[in-house]
DNA sequence: GATTTAAACGAAAACGTTTTCGATTTCATG
DNA sequence: CATGAAATCGAAAACGTTTTCGTTTAAATC
């Protein structure tokens, strides 16, 4: 019933607990006899090293913490799924911790990782969250760290992002392209560095294509809700009614709009035509089939572990790492909302 | 640099490392005049104490597992957010792991997670297990253990589920009180019990309103995809050109079936009236906006840790455990896709 | 001042592993 | 048989904490 350690292992086989140790592990001063034995012995009793004891010795847990703002995102689980697989393959598991979009409940879950000493930490900024102290002290206590998707510029660490503005640019671009004039933004909160991107290559692309950029057409979300999604559509289209493209910081805020035309009648993308960002699933299945900007979520969250193991890795050796930042492409998609 | 220990602040203060563990602990025995000197040093230093030796000494790692079949899916996200939600008011920490549908990587990620000693497991069945060796192993070893959704009847050990059979009926007759004669049902894979109490629930509610059951209109998933569902409701028509409703699995094959009737101009809710079951947040942004079965996700989430604990608490005070089912409420969700 | 009682502290074992380094044995070589 | 090298093994420290139980000190009682 208790738990086989390597004191019984080596007392029934009378012999040391080293030599039980370094059998196991495949030490070359140890014979193929003993070996052989106490291999067969640990199989029998179904050994298995006690974990806690190791962590203790070898200063390193083999886990690593995530924080993200939201588990239930469809952007965000599917990062999640890249990093655990991505971990396990390196035989190292994943603590998931959500922050809420919440500065306060962000420290916290920081603070419980640096307590449990996990070996790295991979974590998306909250959007009140910047350069503040409880990330300080990550980097103060040297655990490799790696930002994806929501970073802050300030912060010195490896990152994994996409290319917004320009993403933001080519979405706007495609509306232009396809005969938009007058196209309205819905933007993301102020804090968060991916909203600030992607608004300015809106503006971007404006400029470029000798559209006058006009403040007005700028709304912006505080939750990036579905229901925000319709509710600045019905405003742009009251105080706008001559609009002729949309685009949406995010999926859900489009099909948000997508909603809100539906329910009035407004004929997308005959009247109004409407690009998301980042390809939820969603968007291929609703009416309009929505036109958006692939984000590679899953490779964001294979890159991201990558980095973490290769930091973790130098730790190890005592050597100094220098951070990577990594840029994924994006792609436009193009459906029915913009046709 | 390095990690302050017990033993740094006791030879600063001159006192032994008992003494400081104890004040740290706001042991009785004690003076408020160490206590305080502790107290303050620790703070100073920003002591945190080294959770390996922790977990070594009190034999918990205060860290439980949780196995599901996806993480990207709406239902199980939302569980996964209850669970850490919950678990994080117990200070506790949730490792997550997938299944990704197959028995082989759910046995070693059971593996992993003895291994790793986690205090308890969560877990919600791939579709090929059952009462399996892997799962044996969890209860031989008397590690605190609960499973949701996909269970098994023949585990002993405590569940969180809805009553699938009840929930199905519920739907079934929502088809049959709007009007619906011959209904085809989508169901799941052959192995799960949900699949299986799905399909029960929907022949027992034809049998209640005297409706002849025909096997030929019941049609198997393989993958539960929404491809499937599109797939599933060509032939449907094709075989049964006379159908009036169609109860699907879940969500997302019901959105596959709208898809296939939106892209072929079959009027949904007037030719064929459609229903799925979990109310995936989906559901509500297709057009037509479909009818299901509310499912508690979060809540069953919540409820899974809370037995959890229990049986948690009770192992460290050696008491014995009885296992616990909790079967939550379900609730018909009537939206346009059965008007 | 002797004795008892309570308050404050510390020595030491224990948790189970890993790893260094020294000790022993074996065996070939001269 | 002495010598050296190679092969095999084990003692012991270390990781940092918790907790038992014994020891010392201080205060209280007669």
């Amino acid at each position: 019933m208790k738990d086989i350690t390597l004191k019984q292992i080596a007392e029934t086989l009378g012999i040391s607990i080293t030599t039980v140790s370094k059998a196991l592990k495949d030490y070359p001063d140890v014979s193929s006899k003993t070996k052989k034995s106490v291999l067969e012995l640990a199989q029998n009793l179904q050994y298995t090293p006690n974990s806690f004891a190791v962590n203790l010795r070898t200063k390193e847990s083999k886990t690593i913490g995530l924080i993200i703002p939201e588990v239930v995102h469809h952007f965000f689980s599917n990062v999640i799924n890249g990093i655990i697989e991505e971990a396990e393959k390196s035989g190292y598991l994943v603590i998931i911790l959500q922050s809420s979009e919440s500065l306060t409940l962000e420290k916290k879950q920081v603070d419980l990782l640096i307590n449990k000493r996990v070996d790295g930490i991979i974590m998306s900024l909250s959007n009140e969250s910047n350069d503040d102290e409880h990330i300080k002290e990550i980097c103060r206590r040297e655990i490799p760290f790696v930002l994806f998707d929501k970073i802050s510029k300030f912060i010195n660490c490896s990152k994994v992002v996409i290319d917004d503005q320009k993403a933001a640019y080519n979405a706007t671009e495609h509306l232009i392209l396809r005969g938009c004039t007058k196209i309205a933004h819905i933007r993301g909160p102020v804090n968060p560095q991916n909203a600030i991107d992607r608004f300015l290559g809106y503006k971007k692309a404006l400029e470029k294509y000798n559209i006058p950029f006009d403040y007005n057409l700028v709304y912006t979300c505080k939750n990036v809700t579905f229901e925000e999604g319709k509710e600045f559509a019905a405003a742009i289209l009251q105080d706008h009614p001559d609009i002729d493209g949309i685009f949406a910081i995010t999926d859900l805020v489009a099909v948000g709009v997508l909603a809100h035309c539906n329910e009035n009648k407004i004929d997308v993308p005959h009247q109004i035509k409407v690009i998301g960002f980042s390809n939820w699933f969603m968007s291929q299945v609703i009416t309009p089939k929505l036109s958006t900007v692939d984000q590679p979520s899953y490779e964001m969250g294979v890159q991201a572990f990558s980095l973490l193991l290769e930091e973790m890795n130098c730790k190890k050796e005592m050597k100094t790492f220098i951070p990577k930042t990594i840029e994924l492409d994006t792609q436009i998609i193009s459906r029915e909302s913009t046709l």
